[in-house]
DNA sequence: GATGTCG
DNA sequence: CGACATCAACGCCAG
DNA sequence: CTGGCG
């Protein structure tokens, strides 16, 4: 345990940040003010436009870390006290898997104890919100998770926390957690819903409203006329207007459905909508804008986009994870049963906000009185799209009316021309101007402008531009096809207004506004463009190569071994420059086994009593020239860019990552459903290694008798891995079969020592037939690959006559390997990689043989 | 081991 | 500056 | 359905 309280550090900037720390400490709402005591703190900080919040575990000012357990614990259940706190006791309540409330409106929630339902606050109903929603539904809920509140004064906000896997698994407390914190949750009380439903609708009947249905098909909406400019005015509401698509939203006889201006039914495309619309208490008809926020809780239109053209009922079910629609409610046409559409829109909004939950999917739309420009400055900077000014006395009548203003925003950006496509029809002069702006060394593609120009700019544009016409200017993106572009150096630079900017980075709704002769193209950088995104990702797709190569941007494949001296295996001490020298050397013979293998890596960055972790994805700061491949995973629905490795130099810069141990699929990415070998793992777990021995060749005489060769390795820890060659000519599910066929005939030859029991318990000592890591995507120690274990052994392919009790598991390691490598002819592996058995000699053998060993 | 984020 | 988190995954089968 | 297993 490290000391409470640590030297103070000397950094200026560490001090500063201490008294600004201390200084908002006195305002925080929760934990009182005055001195702090250790004990856990939630800690509030205050944003440009949220609060957040955070748990931590503090002593003297000095944080701990909420996670770390204090003391020893004898019960490794009772760690989860460590967040114990003495002046600000916790409440917790481990919650015991989720019941997806469709209840009260809320949507997704979770209904804890019964008593209380949990949602995110508004303002985290965005990627938060997704991200919760898919650890809860998705696929996370695996681990154990507690609800805690504290009992601090005036305290209500509660943490949904993961709990780290420390507390989770016995034994290996070494393993620091991992953890996931979704704080400032909402806890709300159930309301009693049938009493308010009740008095709402006796209050409906005394209004004497008519009871007519409002048909959410053929309702006629309302729609706003554009104003010229923001405008406060008395006795107006102006609420946010959002970038999304307008739906009527209905609740029938408990049924929902959600419907765009036109008419057409999604209720299918946006299913956690429809499951909130059909949850609400009332029958209703809701008039709002459909939206998408992106992680910064903005409307993203791109990613609506995104959602309303999917199909497939999967990627459905993943897109209302990440991209939770929300429907911003702003009118009420109708409630049970009857039409409010005459009502002033006071009225119904205030109807609207009854009926509608506090929280989840479908929010009801605030609104400001009278100050609407005031609230449009605002909104601008905020990034959305403008306000929508309404008289709040007006009733609801479809159709364009002046009772609706929509006060939109434009951005204004200069860019410079980097080409112009060829006028059509009556257009003289040119169609549209290329435009892209200077990300750095880079032109980035933003789009063409084709609109605004007069007639003489037009002629005076073309004119300015056809001279320099000569070479290709060179930009990353990806201009609109099927125009004819004439493509010029940019030399030009224009003032264009434009709605905001597209998913893929290109401007919505451009419009020219004049040219800026005062400007330099260089200057007109993306960064500087207005409402850009800072973090977008330019569009990946680079158009040619620069007409003049960048001086020989080195291809220079080196890196330097950091940290050579660090002592990796301390009972050896053998230490990671050790590990680097050793995979360099064996790479002649590693290598064929790597090629073209996406690879799988364990990562042991401090050594094999340090922390380790799996390793697929190659992260992006690897160096160009480590080859990788991107390959579509299914189950995390994303791509992973596989590590492969074709050269020395890349085992060596994986083995200075800290990988101490190489796992290869069977299969190589040219042929990724086709495994090159059928491999079946022989796992002692306490059997004597004799009894491994005996197993294999079991294996190997069984194969033989069928005419399938075989080919055998150490696995460099307990056991022996066999392989069967099988030359790419199969499926990974045949690949499967095969092995599970001669592990099953094995352990029912050799009863005694040999078991199919995945259960240790049950094996009785025998040695375990793993035939399950056949399969699309599944891994082998590599041959040659380290193992993590005291001696540094590795895996180490035998030839059959080898296969004795005195080649154990721990026989070759690291200082030994190479050496037995080099007096090689031929590594005794390497037939894996040959061709394959010939399946039909194979096959007609088999039955007979089944018959003969079963007998 | 390398990186990003947060305070 | 320092502390953290992150870096995989899935089918099988017993209880 | 969860948990252990590799």
């Amino acid at each position: 345990m490290k000391p409470a309280n640590p030297q103070p550090p000397e950094a200026d900037a560490l001090a500063r940040y201490r008294a600004r720390r201390d200084a908002e400490r006195t305002s925080e709402p929760f934990g009182g003010s005055g001195p702090r005591r250790p004990g856990l703190f939630v800690v509030h900080k205050h944003s440009a436009t949220r609060l957040h919040y955070d748990l931590r575990l503090e002593h003297d000012g000095v944080l701990l870390s909420w996670a770390v357990p204090k003391g020893p614990s004898p019960d490794p259940d009772e760690k989860r006290f460590a967040v114990h706190v003495e002046d600000h006791p916790v409440e917790y309540a481990d919650f015991e898997g989720v019941i997806p409330a469709d209840n009260y409106g809320a949507g997704p929630s979770i209904v804890w104890d019964r008593g209380y339902w949990v949602n995110l606050p508004g303002e985290k109903h965005g990627l938060e919100h997704g991200k919760l929603l898919f650890d809860l539904y998705g696929h996370k809920l695996k681990g154990r998770w507690t609800l805690v509140r504290t009992r601090a004064p005036g305290a209500r906000e509660w943490l949904l926390i993961k709990k780290p896997d420390a507390f989770a698994r016995k034994g290996e407390a070494q393993k620091l957690p991992e953890t996931s914190i979704y704080s400032g949750l909402e806890v709300h009380e159930l309301p009693d819903l049938p009493a308010r439903r009740e008095s709402l609708r006796a209050e409906l009947e005394a209004r004497r409203l008519p009871r007519a249905r409002v048909d959410p098909r053929t309702v006629e909406l309302m729609l706003a006329e554009t104003a010229d400019a923001p405008f406060s005015r008395p006795g107006w509401l102006f609420e946010l207007k959002y970038d999304g698509f307008r739906m009527v939203a209905a609740r029938e006889d408990g049924k929902a459905t959600l419907r765009y201006r036109r008419g057409n039914e999604v209720s299918r495309t946006f299913p956690e909508l429809a499951v909130a619309v059909k949850a609400l208490a009332y029958d209703c008809v809701l008039d709002g804008e459909l939206v998408v926020l992106d992680e910064r809780g903005l409307p993203s239109f791109g990613r609506l986009q995104q959602r309303t053209q999917l199909e497939r009922e999967a990627d459905i079910a993943r897109m209302q994870v990440t991209h939770p629609a929300t429907l911003f409610a702003f009118d009420l046409l109708s409630l049970e049963g009857y039409d409010l559409r005459g009502l002033p829109l006071r009225e119904r909004k205030a109807l609207l906000r009854r009926v509608l939950p506090e929280v989840g999917p479908i929010r009801y739309v605030e609104h400001f009185e009278e100050r609407g420009r005031e609230m449009y400055e605002e909104v601008r900077k905020l990034g959305l799209e403008g306000v929508m000014g309404k008289r709040a006395d007006a009733p609801y009548k479809g159709g364009r009316r002046p009772d609706w203003l929509k006060v939109k925003g434009e951005y204004t950006g200069e860019f410079a021309v980097v080409g112009y496509t060829l006028p059509k029809g009556s257009r003289t002069g040119l169609g549209a101007l290329d435009l892209a702006a200077r990300d750095g060394e880079r032109w980035i593609y933003v789009g063409s402008v084709g609109t605004g120009f007069t007639d003489r700019l037009l002629q005076g544009l073309r004119a300015r531009l056809e001279p320099e016409a000569i070479p290709k200017p060179v930009f990353v993106g990806t201009p609109t096809p099927g125009r004819k572009h004439v493509w010029v150096n940019p030399s030009l630079v224009v003032e264009v207004a434009f709605g905001d900017w597209t998913a893929d980075g290109m401007l919505r709704h451009p419009k020219l506004v004049r040219l800026r002769e005062d400007k330099a193209p260089e200057e007109c950088r993306l960064q500087d463009a207005p409402g850009h995104p800072d973090s977008r990702e330019p569009p990946a797709v680079p158009e040619p190569a620069p007409a003049v190569a960048p001086a020989a941007r080195a291809d220079a494949r080196t890196f330097t071994v950091t940290h050579p001296e660090k002592v990796f295996w301390p009972e050896d001490g053998y230490t990671k420059g050790d590990l680097v020298a050793y995979y360099r050397a064996i790479s002649p013979w590693l290598l064929p086994w790597l090629k073209d293998r996406p690879l799988v890596l364990t990562r042991y960055p401090d050594g094999i009593r340090g922390k380790s972790f799996f390793q697929k994805d190659a992260p992006a700061f690897v160096p160009d020239w480590i080859r990788r491949q991107r390959i579509w995973s299914e189950s995390v629905e994303r791509d992973v860019d596989y590590f492969l490795c074709d050269d020395e130099e890349s085992v060596a810069y994986l083995a200075n990552l800290g990988t101490i141990l190489l796992h290869v699929w069977a299969s190589r990415v040219q042929t990724p459903q086709a495994p090159d070998w059928a491999s079946i793992d022989l796992d002692p777990k306490g059997a004597p290694f004799a009894h491994v021995v005996q197993v294999a060749r079991k294996i190997r005489e069984i194969c033989e008798a069928i005419d399938l060769p075989t080919v055998v390795k150490t696995s460099g820890s307990t056991g022996l891995h066999v392989l069967i060659p099988l030359g790419a000519r199969c499926t990974h599910a045949e690949a499967r079969g095969l092995a599970e066929l001669i592990s099953r005939v094995v352990a029912s030859t050799l009863p005694d020592i040999a078991t199919l029991e995945r259960v240790i318990a049950e094996r009785g000592g025998r040695v375990y037939l793993d035939y399950l890591q056949n399969g699309y995507g599944k891994v082998l120690v590599a041959p040659y690959s380290v193992r993590p274990l005291p001696g540094a052994p590795v895996s180490m392919p035998l030839s059959w006559r080898e296969v004795t009790e005195k080649n154990g598991p721990k026989a070759f390691n690291i200082k030994n390997a190479v050496r037995r490598a080099e007096k090689w002819k031929a590594d005794p592996l390497l037939a894996a990689l040959g061709p394959a058995p010939d399946f039909g000699k194979v096959l007609a053998r088999l039955g007979d043989e089944l018959q003969r060993l079963m007998r």
